[in-house]
DNA sequence: GGTCATTTCGTACATAGTACGGTAGCGTCA
DNA sequence: TGACGCTACCGTACTATGTACGAAATGACC
């Protein structure tokens, strides 16, 4: 009789559910309560499908990771590459929580091994060597992680509310923290601004940086 | 005749107490109970001194935030913030935990905002205009901060169990990521490899961007 | 020594994860 | 057709957590 008024649930139907949790109340708001109501069940329904909450958390992760479009090896490498941060940027950007989850869970799923072929496979069809392949890597996802980890956490709300807490930080700080105000009158205060353009013009520059890397092999 | 057995408690001691739970046992392990037992003293005592845990853990990043050595604006622009930049990661690398915690907390304490000053003076005194400080000042952070993450996500332990996790990847999956394997193979397990390295190999990477970007004025 | 402010604590409650066993709907075989 | 068992789901309850509330202890000052 279950299949009359709902689906049966499945591990796949419990990642979606947590992931909406997530993504409108945040981390915070993904109890299993919370998810079981969501996904119009009872609480320990859920513990039929996954052993525990630290389950969840893992396939959430790769959840998102698995949002990320993967580069394609035969195409160009800078091409394919900053396809692959955008991508990965704006998947975390939609997930905002998702940053805080990878630092503690720290076994991979199949969607986040992929992307590491992928990737590495894009890398050395383009001409990197191992060794530069290595740290290409390594630098091409600390921009992208670390630009995450800063916009998430940018005093409170998205792009325009910026402008109002720099104006507060000045009228409070000001003469304490001048290049601060510097910045934030002339720069941050000005329209159109938004934190987030920052993004292409840091990746354009480590692309450059990768291309180094590639021609000197390391 | 609390001075004779301990001394007085203050918000200070009582993050410094946080601090020290939450390098040995990790986030998780920091709870007010723990965090009392540590100080010597009942849980409900805390809270004289902070309005709730949310304000220890904005102090534990804070306190963080506090070990980054300033970069002086008096030095050289590229020698400073290098330095900044290795002082951060180590601080990052003495408490794994303090990433995930940057996440949520919004509110940027003392010691973060001295930490923006100084590196904004630096730079500009350094010949960065103002639009080519705020792009600087992004990449940097992105850099440091998304090492750290990698850092902390590497699966399990610190270097050299990296060498076994490298293998059982190969054992396990060979066929089907071999891009992965060779980079396994022909440098992650070669001796002496050690992930951390690859940080000023970035970072001087990083360095070189920041010079285009001070060149070009933004 | 009495009064008061400050600091510490005891108790208790709401909410979290989840162990354990029960139950209800389905297919299977006699 | 009915007994049985399997799977999916649920009810109850235990433990740990953050913390509200008010009581108690301590030290300062007269």
């Amino acid at each position: 009789m279950y299949e009359m008024t709902r689906e049966t649930l499945t591990r796949d139907r419990i990642l979606r559910g947590a992931l909406a949790v997530a993504d409108t109340g945040g981390l915070a708001a993904l109890t299993i309560r919370s998810l079981a109501t969501e996904l119009g069940v009872k609480p320990m329904a859920v513990y039929h499908y996954v052993a525990n909450k630290d389950e969840i958390l893992d396939g959430l992760v790769d959840q998102v990771f698995s949002e990320i479009d993967l580069p394609s090896p035969e195409g160009e490498w800078r091409e394919e590459i900053s396809r692959r941060m955008v991508s990965a940027r704006a998947a975390l950007r939609r997930h905002p929580w998702a940053i805080a989850l990878m630092e503690s869970r720290r076994t991979p799923g199949p969607a986040s091994l992929s992307r590491h072929e992928a990737t590495l496979a894009t890398l050395r069809q383009g001409g990197f060597s191992v060794v530069a392949a290595a740290h290409a890597y390594a630098l091409i996802d600390s921009y992208v992680y670390g630009f995450a980890v800063q916009e998430t956490s940018l005093p409170i709300g998205r792009p325009e509310e910026m402008g109002e807490v720099a104006r507060e930080i000045m009228e409070t700080f000001e003469g304490a923290y001048p290049y601060m105000t510097e910045i934030a009158t002339e720069h941050v205060m000005q329209p159109g601004y938004d934190f987030g353009d920052e993004f292409e013009i840091g990746r354009e520059l480590v692309l450059d940086a990768l291309e180094v890397l590639r021609r000197r092999g390391g």
